[in-house]
RNA sequence: GCAGGGGUAGCGAAGCGGUCAAACGCGUAAGGCUUAGGACCUUAUGGCUCAGGCCUUCGAGGGUUCAAAUCCCUCCUCCUGCACCA
């Protein structure tokens, strides 16, 4: 029979926790207020352990708030904006039998995946019940009083109505056209969910150049309107089929059938389109709009239909492909020879000859050579003499310029294609379609992105490391699509046509949070942004207010602002990104979120846990096997943003060391010892361990805390009966540490253990984190600790050499005028690690001084005491003794084998 | 393409200028315990030694320093993200 039973431990103070309703904080103006957030989560199929992960190490932050004294608000509530729900209602419908399988692996019945199949909403709030569950087996501190819906909780939708006016108002919502890959059999966007092929590939923006021809115009399409000075010919080619369209400007386009075909979806009007036979142009001279300088057309069968225009131009000395198919079609003798370089990269005569050289002529080498071409010139190309007015301008800033003369001219427009080829579900190829009216949140506002900066350079970021990408992120910030047609979602208050996308509806909705208990048992139409204005921004006029005005400005000025919010890296580009640019937008400055904890994901065998996988453990099923407590133990799986893997393993170990705190706490009143050496150096080592795991807890290095508390307190516990500790005093107290700083984690057993000491306040009750007195550490004794240690080690090694069972054990401890000498080359080596130098500093001959100073570097920072080395080898000696059953002997030695932390030896 | 992060023992993973052959966990081996297995406890686990010692290592190659896994440069190599999609 264990002694460790977590079942019956965990539901005893489960219930415990929920009778004092711990969880649900109320304003207390007495007691510092801390509002920890994990996003709101898709309810779309059971929660498992990989989603676990987040959460537990939020609440284990929040726990170790509330130990030290804080007023603790972790609420949580549930997403169903958007698409997932809807097209999980979809695949059953359509009886997609992965789906459906999913479902019924689930638990889900026939009944209900048939209710599910009509209805998106049902299977979300099914999913959400379970959620509940899942998190509180799971010990999730949540106040779930502040429940919401976002989109489905009717209050709530008006809370993103009132978003939506304030951002108008504030001059942040644009209208615009935007380009999306667009699937043109199904008529709408090609998400990366609804891809059969080309994940991940988004639009792609080219140059159209307008090469005139005598009454039409040859469209180039290109990436590098730099070399505009460079352009030696066209290439057409004559194996596709070619149109000629003719738009409602009146202009006549010379484009690739394919090309045709898409143009369409980027907002051009096509009069009229016909079959155009390019043989008709070979040869004949078009003008290039720049320079006006003539340019003929040249057939190539490299020419691909399906990229860009189909009208390519030549740059033969920074193109390799073009220099290449030059010589080899003799368009270069036609030319009459080489064309100019218009492009000086430092150091690189013949960038593209060498490039080719380098890396072949194969279609492969021709591919990496050009991006080596491309790259070399685009970072540190000049344009030369050959470029009029450009001369001297670097490419990046000309590649800008001239693409504005052209523009200015009539000559260039922007055009989109795929990044790649995309494939959409109903086997159609995507395209790129641009489109029109879309409402964007202004988010490369100048003004809202300093402020963002200033947000994150205020913000603590958990880990650091985080912050990099965090930062580069707010600076590449474009403007966001903040409506959508389709999915589920809250309709734009001022265009009821668009529904707001889901990741712009959860911006701010923490905010909600702290007004939520209140807000969710008013009617909706109570909530009007002027009631808004008031509770969140403090804009009040002369008209009456409901009655819970007052109450819903007091609670979303106690509890804002997010104090720590903790979230997986794939959020960090995106929704965090959101969530700050909108609070900076809109409150004040007091209001900002304070914290960030970003972590990896839970794998399993280097894979992401996913249900997809099928890899997944549920919550139910590994509570039930290992007990709450364990399972937290996940949130110590990783520090920092590295994925972190599942490992069950120690879990046993775990248990073995609860029991054996189980045991001492037991037998705690049989130890009646005195305090001893041993004993300061086991305070000294709580009080270090009481330090750093603060520190370790407060920065979200959970798996370096559980290190330290649990594996290294039990360690130490250990060593200190191992080591002769016998007082009880000092072993209650380094148990009663172990315990409170293990709380966090483990919130049951803890508590348990807790209350079998003796303890009548509860530990989740608050203000019970441990305290320590920096005096307490000494390094000393902690070095002198290792010293014994040390030679314990040396005495097992050399009774193996000798193969003997010693009898008696002599431990020489150096003369005290060699410690003296020993701690003043310590000391020495704070200034340098010469030996030299230290050798004519302490003028000193002795052997003792050459063999320390043979390599210094391996001198430690501090240094020995004679006496303490003495009486603690003195206080230990019975412990070494009944390690090794034999006499032990502790004496003043003159060996020179004896040395300061390593007493001479002498075994018989 | 743009941006970011890695490569340390059989594995996972610390260390981020000096007490470092490298914490901790897993795995492996030996011993103890046990009717047996498991669990647990002890010890070992880079190489060579065997009176407490020496040598070699932290992707490769250079450099800075009295001192580098740690700082700088080059190269090789592996991940991750890039927007209307949550």
């Amino acid at each position: 029979m264990p002694k460790y039973d977590p079942k019956v431990i965990e539901s005893k103070w489960r219930k415990i926790f929920g009778e004092k309703k711990i969880y649900e904080p109320e304003i207390d103006n007495d007691r510092e207020k801390f509002f920890t957030t994990v996003p709101v989560i898709y309810p779309t199929g059971l929660l498992h352990l990989g989603h676990l992960y987040t959460w537990t190490r939020a609440d284990i932050y929040a726990r170790f708030m509330r130990m030290r004294g804080f007023n603790v608000l972790f609420p949580q509530g549930f997403h169903m904006t958007g698409g997932p729900m809807v097209g999980m209602s979809l695949r059953l419908k359509n009886r997609e039998k992965k789906a459906v399988d999913m479902m019924k692996d689930q638990g889900v019945s026939d009944e209900e995946i048939e209710k599910f199949s009509n209805d998106p909403i049902a299977l979300g709030l099914y999913f959400s019940d379970t959620y509940i569950k899942d998190f509180d087996a799971a010990g999730m501190s949540i106040d779930w009083r502040r429940l919401f819906i976002l989109s489905q909780t009717p209050q709530y939708s008006k809370f993103v109505e009132w978003q939506f006016n304030t951002l108008k108002r504030l001059g942040l919502i644009v209208q615009g056209t935007h380009p999306v890959i667009w699937c043109p059999k199904e008529d709408t966007p090609l998400g990366d969910h609804d891809r059969l092929s080309g994940e991940g590939e988004s639009p792609l923006k080219f140059s159209v150049i307008k090469f005139r021809m005598e009454d039409y115009i040859l469209p180039v399409g290109t990436l590098r309107p730099e070399t505009m000075f460079g352009v030696a010919n066209l290439w057409l080619n004559s194996r596709i089929a070619y149109k000629k369209l003719t738009l409602d400007s009146g202009e006549e386009w010379i484009v690739s059938g394919e090309f045709a075909r898409k143009i369409r979806y980027l907002l051009k009007t096509v009069k009229k389109e016909e079959d155009f036979d390019v043989s008709s142009v070979m040869g004949k001279n078009a003008k290039n709009p720049l320079n006006g300088a003539d340019v003929p057309v040249f057939d190539a069968d490299f020419v691909d239909g399906d990229a860009m225009t189909g009208v390519v131009m030549s740059v033969p000395m920074h193109a390799p492909v073009d220099f290449v198919y030059a010589n080899r079609s003799g368009a270069l003798e036609k030319l009459g020879g080489r064309p100019k370089k218009i492009i000086d990269v430092e150091g690189e005569e013949n960038l593209v000859e060498d490039a080719i050289k380098r890396f072949g002529e194969t279609p492969e080498g021709l591919d990496k050579a050009t991006k080596y071409v491309y790259k070399k010139e685009f970072s540190s190309g000049i344009l030369n003499t050959n470029c009029g007015k450009f001369a001297n301008t670097a490419v990046d800033k000309a590649r800008e310029k001239i693409k504005d003369l052209l523009r200015e001219k009539g000559s260039y427009e922007d055009m989109y294609e795929p990044s790649g080829a995309v494939v959409c579900r109903c086997g159609a190829n995507g395209v790129v379609k641009l489109l029109e009216n879309q409402w964007f949140i202004h988010y490369s506002d100048r003004e809202l992105k300093e402020k963002m900066l200033r947000a994150v350079e205020e913000m603590k970021i958990c880990p650091e490391e985080v912050r990099v990408p965090l930062v580069s992120a707010i600076n590449g910030l474009e403007d966001k699509a903040a409506a959508r047609h389709g999915g589920l979602g809250t309709p734009l208050p001022w265009d009821k046509n668009w529904l707001i996308e889901p990741l712009s509806d959860s911006t701010i909705y923490m905010a909600y949070y702290t007004i939520a208990d209140t807000a969710n048992k008013m009617r909706p139409e109570e909530l009007d942004d002027r009631l808004f204005d008031y509770v969140f921004l403090g804009k009040k006029d002369s008209s009456p207010y409901p009655d819970e005005a007052e109450k819903m400005r007091k609670e979303f000025l106690y509890w804002y602002p997010v104090d720590m919010r903790t979230t997986a890296k794939e959020l960090v580009p995106n929704h965090m990104v959101f969530f700050i640019a909108n609070h900076v937008a809109i409150f004040d400055r007091d209001k900002w979120p304070k914290a960030m904890s970003i972590n990896g994901w839970l794998v399993v065998n280097k894979q992401k846990m996913s249900k997809s996988k099928g890899n997944t453990m549920g919550i139910s099923e590994a509570v039930e096997s290992y007990g709450t407590d364990s399972v937290r133990l996940i949130a110590t799986a990783s520090d920092g943003i590295d994925d972190a893997e599942w490992d069950t393993s120690n879990i046993n170990t775990v248990y073995q060391k609860i029991e054996t705190l189980m045991d001492l706490i037991e037998i705690l009143d049989d130890f009646k010892g005195h305090k001893k050496l041993i004993d300061k150096y086991a305070l000294s080592k709580a009080a270090r361990i009481t330090r750093d795991a603060t520190e370790d807890y407060g920065n979200m290095l959970l798996r370096s805390a559980v290190q330290r508390t649990f594996f290294d307190g039990v360690q130490l516990l250990k060593e200190y009966l191992e080591l002769g500790g016998y007082n009880g005093e000092t072993l209650r107290e380094l148990i009663r540490r172990i315990v409170r700083l293990n709380h966090p984690i483990f919130p049951f057993v803890t508590e348990e253990l807790n209350s079998a000491m003796g303890g009548k306040e509860l530990l989740e009750g608050g203000k019970s984190w441990p305290e320590y007195d920096e005096r307490e550490i000494s390094r000393l004794i902690d070095s002198e600790v290792e010293v014994v240690r040390n030679t314990i080690s040396d005495i097992r090694n050399l009774t193996k050499i000798l193969k003997i069972s010693p009898k008696k054990v002599r431990i020489g401890i150096s003369k005290p005028e060699n410690f003296d000498l020993y701690n003043r080359i310590v000391e020495e080596t704070k200034n340098t690690r010469n030996a030299n130098e230290i050798r004519k500093k302490i003028r000193s001959s002795s052997k003792l001084a050459d063999k320390l100073l043979k390599n210094p570097n391996r001198l430690p920072e501090n240094g020995l005491d004679h006496d303490t080395e003495t009486k603690l080898f003195e206080e230990t000696k019975e412990s070494i003794s009944r390690i090794f059953g034999c006499e032990v002997i502790v004496e003043s030695s003159d060996d020179d084998k004896a040395i300061p932390g390593k007493p001479a030896l002498t075994i018989s």
